[in-house]
DNA sequence: CAAACATATGAATAATTGTTCAAATGAACG
DNA sequence: CGTTCATTTGAACAATTATTCATATGTTTG
């Protein structure tokens, strides 16, 4: 990250506004690490095979051999994918004998994928 | 893309419920396209900076120079994370003289970040 | 306990992406 | 009309990431 200068520097001059926005933004923008904790779950949502993996466990509880089949993926790729779910807590699993079953783990995710779906359906 | 054969050879046993779930899952699942696109939208909202743009823009309209200066960027970095907010229709653009003035262009925008915001902020 | 099954993991590779730098638009103004 | 200012654009580079392949872990069952 450059110093502060150098951005000082190539500014334009709108000044007026400017003290009293800056208060505002700098009250209202959460700090710098939950802006990346965010972004960090953003990216989560941001693969469509997770997506995808989301959209099964909307319907039903799954193991991870099931789910492959239905997204005909591998159980590897699967499993990979599930790992980085289940680290941001979108998703739980639970063992039953040797199959080790999916859910999702929030409400928000449904929410969250909604929102999402209004937007891009729209126009 | 391997096909289907592969992946039935790989499948655990759990046939029963398997018929039900399969259809159940087809009908809810959106088309190929519209996940793409659903996932195409999050990974605009995947990145620290973008978000970091968008938190400003709830505050107020504001030019590129301004946003540069708020987050302490370049103005040429701030112009390609905007360039994508904009083809990604969460953000708009309004000329006045020299400078163009960028705002949030929709209101889920507010809602999909406050709900990911709940999500990083419980426990 | 060995074999079979379900899942996880690690390394490697290919593809995607954010930032920088340099240069190009495009508007205002003397 | 040339200069200045605000912004955009394109190429290049570094970093991140999804998938594959091979292998490991853990569980059941004969």
């Amino acid at each position: 990250m450059k110093d502060y200068q150098e951005y000082e520097a190539e500014h334009c001059d709108s000044v007026e506004v400017h003290a009293d926005l800056l208060k505002l933004v700098r009250e209202k923008m959460p700090k710098e690490e939950e802006l990346y904790d965010l972004a960090e779950l953003f990216k989560v949502f941001g693969d469509s095979t997770r997506i995808r993996i989301l959209f099964v466990l909307f319907e039903a509880e799954v193991c991870v051999c099931d789910l492959a089949e239905h997204l005909q993926m591998t159980q590897s790729a699967v499993s990979h994918q599930l790992k980085i779910l289940k680290q941001n807590k979108l998703v739980k699993s639970r063992r039953e004998g040797k199959s080790i079953f999916y859910s999702l783990a929030d409400a928000h995710v449904r929410t969250i994928i909604d929102q999402g779906l209004e937007h891009v359906e729209e126009d």
